[in-house]
DNA sequence: ACCTGAACACCGTTCAAGT
DNA sequence: ACCTGAACACCGTTCAAGT
């Protein structure tokens, strides 16, 4: 029953051997990277799963592809969840509760905000796309929230993007400053309602 | 006249190749974290200066300490910038400009709004002295706003300090937001104004 | 197809040896 | 006192050689 003879070209199935040195890497960057933070060292988290370093690069050609690879699912589950308190918050509170679940988000790992802010630059980058959708999702809120009129009509989602990345690095450069995070968050955010 | 038997301890005058090398160390810093920020190659730094690794080592003992010799006019002249906006505007509009002067100046370097902000967790960076002289002078003009009831009476010299520098870093970290960067950081100081 | 690890060109930091 | 540069222990990235 397989083996068709002119069967749609479906994506071969990788090599055993291949998916399962993959796993390994996933394993051994979610632990480094959660310990080191986005810098953590290609060569150790080689090392860590057991593999060559040319094998890490095969399958992750650049850091950020790993990342990528890392994030993905946090990320995807964070675009769900704008639809979701879309259709169930007023939108203020939609907004303001998914940003702020973007910014807890964004400090996952040490140097993340730095990391998801780059990608503006870098449209070659893996996150780039990511970044994207996470600025589609909030666009989407923003502009409900906008339409009420809650929020400034003169802020994109660029800036929403940029401001929560710079509040997560805030947290991410300054632990000292983690017990202030809300409070900073309750600030910025109240700089973008209209003025009466 | 001079070599008195018990002269007061006066600072020995640097050999005179001492300080020539000092002079050479810090123009090729300037140069160097002018092109390429406060990430620079020491090496780098080194080489250009025309001297031995371990002579920038002796003369700068952590990267910190050069940019402190880089950085320390600079600030001094913010620090009085301060007073001298407290005493010829309205307390409000003299915060405002001081901060917008002081992200200016935190954004001098690539990578320069990065190492301020984590001096507060180091208290033994080069750097941390000059930061707690900034979180002062921001602090004196921030308790006069607040004086008058123009500025939240919960936001701290420390809050300012951090959303000052992460206003720096977003147009430090994604140039293309440069044009944004005025627009943000009107949106982040109405939200330090007290609701009505 | 996929993996390995040596090779290359860099780092930051230290320190014995020189003047 | 001060300077030098080799030495050490790391990086990221590439690529010839292997299975």
């Amino acid at each position: 029953m397989p083996r068709e003879p002119h069967a749609p070209a479906e994506p071969r199935a990788p090599r055993a051997d291949a998916q399962r040195n993959r796993d390994h890497l996933l394993a051994a960057a979610a632990t480094l990277v959660t310990e080191q933070g986005t810098q953590a060292s290609l060569r150790d988290v080689a090392r860590r799963a057991g593999v060559g370093l040319g094998t890490l690069y095969r399958h992750f050609p650049t850091r950020e592809d790993l990342l990528e690879a890392l994030l993905g699912r946090r990320f995807e589950h964070l675009a769900a969840r704008a639809d979701t308190l879309a259709a169930t918050e007023p939108a203020e509170r939609a907004l303001t509760d998914w940003l702020h679940e973007f910014t807890l988000d964004a400090g996952a790992y040490h140097g993340l905000p730095a990391t998801l802010m780059a990608t503006l630059s870098d449209p070659e980058s893996a996150l780039h796309a990511l970044c994207l959708r996470m600025r589609q999702a909030g666009g989407r809120l923003l502009a409900a929230a906008q339409q009420e009129g809650v929020i400034r009509p003169d802020v994109t989602a660029l800036d929403l993007f940029a401001l929560a990345n710079a509040l997560s690095w805030i947290t991410d450069q300054a632990p000292t400053l983690a017990e202030r995070r809300d409070h900073l968050f309750r600030l910025v955010l109240d700089g973008l309602r209209p003025r009466p």
